[in-house]
RNA sequence: GCUCCCAUCGUCUAGUCUGGUCUAGGACACCGCCUUUUCACGGCGGUAACAGGGGUUCGAAUCCCCUUGGGAGUACCA
């Protein structure tokens, strides 16, 4: 039998950072094993679930590359794929559970409930323990109750006893007799709640693997409760471990940026970013670190995953983008990297061929293409960028700036080249008048090097002369003589 | 409270199933050195961990128990 894997978001806010992870863990299980992977949308909740969300949802799941074989967009055999559009399958399954004894009607109030709960704390007992009034409550007379159109929920009839399965990571996991009550299925505004839909379909998508995370796990009693009195067959189970923030926590929205789309909008590249996740829970087998997430389809299995959660660290995540970066070439480079610079940048005045040069260069030392901005100072600036700490140093360096006799030595050789036609000045150019500096002005060493970069970029440190003079427009660099 | 899960450097982790090759390996971050007449990149090196206590064993990071700590769940959210 093919293996199916499911990623059942719930659209109630954008695609969050673990979403994507455990997204990823599906998209990977599926594909490694040559089966299908499906999109669920779990839009039960009427109050919270919005359509934008779902779409935003899809987006950042495309972005992510995580391609699935069947959903809401991508119509398959057992759809449809979003929950709101199975109502009937699930009253109908609700029902036919209360027609065999595995679920009831109940008339609990809300505020009746409260108080039983209340009540139960009280004593010190599981809050479920009341929940259980009508569980033998005469079927007939609940449905005169109903029709006379009285409010009601459809809860579970918990067979009180112990439930083991066995987990994919976690090994075997038991739950106690006790551990739930009899919970609602069915709500009074006749929406179906999680456990009991999420079995259903997993069931009629024909779900061979139920990948989540690890909050679910308890959930799993209920569910499997649910399997057994359906009648259908469980599927494996693997609950991976938790992202966690600073403070140990689950990661959530106070703990900053959480969702994918704000890793989109600040330009993050998306096979860093799953890259960094699919490491955050799961190791290579030779311990590779910089991958691309197609390149571990076949070594990727559940026997590597790790139980203890993980902390969400963006420092790492940076590390990661870069060195994705620099795997870039040419007009990937670029494109990627023109959407981080400002428009009014006069980077984009630049050919082509000078842009990805420039790039090429400058992708060594950033991790984000958003602070390549102070890289390209020394190609753009007309001012002196002078911190503090370069004031001692300059002192010196100002003393031989000044000197007449090298600072017209270079603008002349500029508006040489200019007026010859030339744009930019070669290396070459730049050799000759290092040559030039040293043998007929007698200047060499620090002074020299510490010199020319002074009087060419107004910057007392930056990159290598060699390679940025030949990026500088002659224009510019002559008026930074004036 | 109750239930379930987890526990190796600050962080992500290898090693745990199949005890010895682990005076515990790699990566991020940090620090230092080399390289670069600057910065960065790179190279080399450093700081830094088996939560504690009992067992089992010739031998335990690895197996068992307890303690402690952390997390999740305990909804007419998912």
């Amino acid at each position: 039998m093919s293996v199916r894997v499911r990623f059942a978001p719930s659209p109630t806010g954008y695609l969050h950072i673990g979403g994507a992870r455990t997204a990823l863990y599906c998209y990977l299980i599926a594909k490694a094993k040559g089966g299908q992977f499906v999109l669920r949308i779990e839009d039960t909740d009427q109050e919270r679930s919005k359509p934008e969300y779902e779409t935003a949802m899809i987006d950042d799941i495309h972005w992510c590359g995580l391609d699935y074989h069947e959903g809401p967009d991508k119509p398959g055999d057992v759809g449809p794929y979003r929950q709101s559009e199975r109502m009937e399958l699930y009253k109908e399954l609700a029902w036919k559970l209360v027609d065999e004894g595995h679920a009831y009607p109940c008339f609990l109030s809300s505020e009746q409930l409260e108080e039983l709960t209340e009540k139960a704390n009280t004593e010190k007992i599981a809050p479920h323990a009341y929940h259980g009034q009508f569980r033998d409550y005469d079927l007939a007379e609940a449905k005169k109750r109903i029709d006379k159109g009285e409010e009601f929920v459809i809860r579970f009839k918990n067979p009180n006893k112990k439930y083991t399965f066995k987990d994919l990571v976690r090994g075997e996991v038991t739950f106690p007799e006790d551990m739930v009550g009899d919970f609602v299925i069915l709500r009074s505004n006749g929406m179906p709640v999680y456990n009991f839909c999420c079995v259903v379909d997993d069931w009629k998508m024909k779900m061979t693997h139920v990948i989540r995370a690890e909050e679910h796990l308890n959930n799993t009693v209920r569910q499997l409760m649910i399997y057994e009195a359906l009648g259908a067959p469980t599927p494996e189970f693997a609950h991976c471990s938790l992202l966690v923030g600073e403070d140990r926590q689950k990661l959530s929205k106070r703990h900053g940026a959480t969702s994918v789309s704000q890793y989109r909008d600040q330009n993050y590249l998306p096979q860093a970013l799953m890259n960094y996740l699919c490491l955050l829970g799961w190791s290579h087998p030779e311990e590779k670190d910089i991958f691309k997430v197609d390149e571990i389809v076949e070594m990727f299995d559940l026997n590597r995953f790790i139980k203890s959660p993980a902390l969400y660290d963006i420092a790492k995540l940076n590390f990661f983008n870069g060195q994705h970066l620099r795997l870039l070439t040419g007009d990937e480079l670029l494109s990627y990297c023109e959407r981080s610079i400002p428009t009014d940048h006069s980077f984009h005045g630049q050919e082509k061929e000078w842009k990805i040069r420039a790039l090429e260069f400058f992708k060594e030392k950033v991790n984000l293409p958003s602070e390549l901005d102070e890289h390209f100072e020394v190609l753009f600036n007309t001012e002196p960028r002078l911190n503090e700490a370069d004031t001692e140093e300059l002192k010196d360096i100002l003393s031989w700036e000044t000197t007449p006799v090298i600072q017209s030595y270079l603008k002349e050789e500029l508006t040489k080249l200019k007026e010859s036609g030339v744009e930019y000045p070669s290396e070459e150019n730049f050799s000759e008048w290092t040559n030039h500096i040293k043998k007929e002005l007698k200047v060499k060493g620090k002074p020299l090097f510490k010199g020319m970069r002074a009087a060419l970029t107004k910057m007392t440190q930056g990159p290598d002369l060699k390679i940025v003079i030949p990026l500088t427009k002659i224009d510019l660099l002559i008026t930074r003589f004036q």
